[in-house]
DNA sequence: CACTCCCGCCAATTA
DNA sequence: TAATTGGCGGGAGTG
């Protein structure tokens, strides 16, 4: 019935396809516009255009559905190229009114314009990427399958591959609520977790070879395939919709379409062709594979990533390997998600498990990385599995044996990986490929200005990468950090523009907005999410000069390099090894990521790159971080890793702001008011990075945010914890460090050695003051996440952690907190100064915990004007305008 | 011909 | 039982 009616609906709108329809209708020619009423003509005529066509309409004759169905069809193309471009639909009108064949043009389009990707994209376009978390928005799936003009079997397709990222929740039949994409990056970073420990080391294979994805979709085969990993990927959505429907069909999809995804997040390429996400999506689900299967597994992937292209996430590329060139998707979303918050649906708990599954998985792959090694991943490993092995399934292999197994593989892949990134990237860049997803991903992301701005220049090194993800939730870097690190740079140090600080060396600091902050020749690096301005300059320096990764040695030779070097942290601290480790492998997994980065480079633009590099460092960093707030160490390390993989824009940063010191704030306003928009946070890292000799060098993390800290007095200080530090050794040795670590508790575990040492290592405001030359201190964990996050979101409670064992869970909701979703994470870098603060994702961030928690300045004295910029500004609106006002407030 | 992927039948679920 | 969902694969459109 709805068809009909929608059929007759539409074919009064716009019409445009069916030559008979549009015969008639050209006279309405409304384009697309589903409201004009048009017309008419009901004629069911069947175009027989196809064979099939001819059935159909013999069959329509017998049935007024189909008929309906087809006028629907024509509707919705109007309406699909109403968003393309209306000039064709006015042509297309021209050209039918004059003849048939013309109306038969215009019926060409339809198949492009009918697909899916554009349906999604209309379908997106009704309803706001962050929507305000008091309104919820209803979809009804009828009312948007008569507006769009299609079946509502299409809906179903769109629907089902939004839901299974969470952007939207089943409420009820035919009803669905848009959340918005408030709680991707949270769910990505789930999917990454739980992909990584499915699939981190089949993805890395995939690249290189198929057949190491064969050997290893066997492997998995056994470890998974028999409970299947659904539970996984259902936590998720569970959360969310709980209710009714979850139940039993989750089916493909759904799953399918968080597999892939997850493939894309665990592959460092972040390419994956079709036909081995078919592979290994069928080996998972099942053991069979038919042909046939195979086939309908592809077809679905299309409908998934025409979708996911949709949702920019993802573009189509084309990989060319030896064998010749195969269609593939590469990853243009955020890589990496600190930690967003959980509105809706309550994903806090999901947040939860991820962390803990990442660790494991990173663990895993460090040791891969390091070169094989070892063990590390165990313990970690353990931890998690009692989420995720247990998930996982346990099945067929005792968690050991699969971990030694995957351990192996993954060393092994991880080089291969290493090795097969460069030459994919190499290819696909070559190709044009690259190029092109550069492109678009910096499109979508809108990273690109940012990073232009700040940078600056021509320089170049000095870029910013950033952010590529800034766009997404997942960057961090909410307005409500900078602003705090304003402030704070006002009272510490110059009130506005810190720009550079600088240091020593002159490696100087930064671009005052910047995100991150590199220092290429010193093994340190600092991200900020604010930016620290002076503080983290001088700090650099310190550990700098490590002849860190030069440029070169970074092009030459990304990817080894960044992996020993990974891997030489961790060794090297081995010792503390179970919980420091997983900190190392993730670096080590990063670093690998960084090699690609290297890779790519080749292209110059900084931006461009950034889309790889940068922002897999950026956002892993950031991610990292909050997770990392359970282990506290251990996400500091792969803070670290992660900038690792920026080396190359640090560097240019960094160059940058060698030769001009000063910097140039105002990029960096302008970037960071974009990434301000996309989200709201960003943490502060301070990372140092191991270079060259160092190989007991260890990182610094800082997370960030803590907002309050700064502002608060020293007080505060206390109250804050580092979420991680790394000290290694010697490099540090040279500079003070200072770090405070509370991570209270639990969650951190540091372990070992210096770092742990460092890690836990409390300092007092005052001292900090001081002025340790470093100094770090994250406020964010601990106490952050005590009372914070329960505030945060309600929706935390639900589903703790799928996975991940009990203290990952706790973890995970410490990290929660930190993330820069639920809410700010204060964090404070070096000296004290800044605070990033961590302003949450505006809607994350709901005022009165937020302001607990951060305790920025700004947070505690004007509460008000957090929530109002956190209600406002879910979105984007005024990201900058927040940071303005947070930094007046924090300042205040 | 190969790649995409639209279309819609029809089974599984729900209401 | 009717309606809603959604798996699935034929085969059309595109290059």
């Amino acid at each position: 019935e709805n068809i009909f009616d929608r059929s007759r609906m539409a074919p009064k709108t716009p019409i445009k396809n069916e030559p008979i329809d549009l015969s008639k209708q050209k006279g309405c020619t409304p384009e697309r516009n589903p409201i004009t009423p048009v017309k008419i003509i009901d004629r069911p005529q069947p175009d027989p255009w196809t064979p099939t066509a001819n059935l159909k309409m013999l069959v329509s004759a017998a049935s007024p559905d189909m008929r309906d169905r087809e006028k629907k069809k024509e509707l919705f193309r109007p309406i699909e190229n109403s968003e393309q471009t209306d000039t064709p639909d006015s042509l297309q009108y021209d050209i039918v009114d004059d003849n048939t064949v013309d109306e038969f043009e215009k019926q060409r389009p339809s198949r492009k314009q009918k697909s899916l990707g554009l349906l999604c994209q209309k379908f997106l376009a009704r309803y706001p990427n962050y929507p305000l978390s008091t309104e919820k928005t209803t979809i009804s799936l009828d009312e948007v399958a008569s507006i769009l003009g299609v079946e509502r079997r299409r809906i179903y397709d769109i629907v089902n591959v939004l839901e299974s990222l969470h952007l939207v929740s089943r409420v009820a039949k035919n009803q669905y609520c848009w959340h918005g994409r408030h709680n991707l990056s949270q769910t990505l970073k789930m999917l990454q977790e739980a992909g990584e420990l499915q699939y981190g080391e089949l993805m890395i294979s995939q690249h290189k070879e198929q057949d190491l994805e064969y050997k290893f979709g066997e492997q998995k085969k056994e470890t998974i395939s028999d409970s299947q990993d659904r539970p996984l990927l259902e936590f998720s959505e569970p959360d969310c919709t709980s209710a009714s429907a979850n139940s039993r069909k989750d089916k493909s999809l759904r799953i399918m379409s968080q597999k892939f995804v997850m493939l894309f997040l665990v592959s460092k390429t972040k390419i994956v062709t079709l036909d081995i996400a078919a592979k290994i999506l069928i080996e998972e689900t099942q053991d069979t594979v038919d042909h046939s299967k195979f086939k309908t597994k592809v077809r679905r992937l299309y409908d998934i990533a025409n979708v996911l292209t949709s949702l920019g996430l993802i573009k189509k590329v084309h990989v060319t390997e030896e064998r010749g060139r195969k269609p593939a998707f590469k990853w243009i979303g955020p890589v990496e998600f600190p930690g967003k918050t959980d509105e809706l649906r309550g994903h806090s708990p999901t947040s939860d498990p991820l962390p803990g599954t990442q660790r494991g998985a990173c663990a895993q792959y460090q040791t891969s990385a390091t070169g094989k090694q070892r063990f590390t991943r165990h313990a970690s490993f353990n931890r998690a599995q009692p989420c995720e092995a247990a998930r996982r399934k346990v099945s067929s292999e005792p968690n050991s044996p699969h971990q030694e197994r995957q351990d192996e593989n993954c060393s092994k892949m991880i080089n291969l990986a290493a090795v097969c990134r460069q030459k994919i990237e190499e290819d696909t860049g070559n190709k044009a490929c690259d190029t092109e997803t550069i492109l678009n991903s910096s499109k979508n992301s809108n990273i690109t200005l940012p990073f232009s701005l700040l940078p600056v220049p021509g320089d170049s090194d000095f870029c910013v990468n950033p952010l590529p993800q800034a766009v997404f939730p997942v960057v961090q870097a909410d307005v409500p950090s900078f602003s705090l690190p304003i402030g704070i740079s006002s009272q510490a140090s110059h009130p506005s523009t810190p720009a550079a600080s600088k240091t020593e060396n002159g490696k100087p600091t930064l671009v005052p907005n910047q995100p991150f902050l590199c220092f290429p020749s010193s093994s340190l690096f600092m991200l900020c999410g604010g930016l620290q301005e002076n503080n983290l300059s001088e700090t650099l320096p310190a550990s700098g000069d490590v002849g860190h990764r030069s440029a070169e040695a970074q092009a030459a030779i990304p990817p080894t390099g960044c992996q020993k070097r990974s891997s030489h942290k961790c060794s090297s601290p081995s010792a503390p090894v179970d919980d420091e480790e997983p900190a190392a492998k993730k670096q080590t997994l990063e670093q690998s990521d960084l090699p690609l980065s290297l890779v790519i480079p080749k292209k110059p633009s900084e931006s461009p790159k950034a889309e790889l590099s940068p922002g897999s460092g950026c956002s892993s960093a950031v991610h990292l971080e909050t997770n990392r707030l359970d282990l506290a160490s251990p996400a500091a390390a792969e803070a670290a890793n992660k900038e690792s993989t920026k080396p190359l824009d640090c560097q240019e940063q960094e160059k940058q702001s060698q030769n001009k010191d000063t910097d140039e704030p105002p990029p960096g306003n302008e970037h960071i008011s974009k990434e301000n928009a996309n989200q709201p946070f960003q943490p502060q890292y301070l990372y140092v990075q191991p270079t060259a000799g160092l190989s007991s060098f260890n990182f610094l993390f800082s997370a960030n945010q803590a907002p309050g800290a700064i502002s608060l007095a020293a007080n505060q200080l206390p109250s804050l914890s580092v979420p991680c530090v790394m000290v290694p050794s010697a490099a540090l040795a040279s500079f003070p460090l200072v770090c405070s670590p509370s991570f209270t508790s639990p969650l951190s575990p540091v372990p070992d050695g210096s770092f742990s040492a460092a890690a836990s290592t409390n300092f007092s405001m005052s001292s900090l003051a001081s002025t340790t030359p470093v100094f770090i201190s994250t406020t964010a964990v601990v106490a952050p996440k005590v009372s914070p996050a329960p505030s945060v979101e309600p929706q935390q409670p639900a589903h703790p952690a799928l996975h991940l064992s009990p203290v990952l869970t706790r973890s995970c909701s410490a990290v929660k907190l930190d993330s820069p979703v639920c809410m700010g994470h204060p964090v404070t870098l070096l000296k004290l100064q800044q605070p990033s603060s961590a302003p949450l994702t505006p809607k994350s961030i709901r005022p009165a915990h937020h302001e607990a928690f951060f305790k920025t300045p700004g947070s505690l004295g004007d509460p008000v004007a957090w929530k109002k910029n956190e209600g406002n500004q879910t979105r984007n609106a005024s990201s900058v305008q927040r940071r303005l006002e947070i930094s007046s407030t924090s300042p205040d």
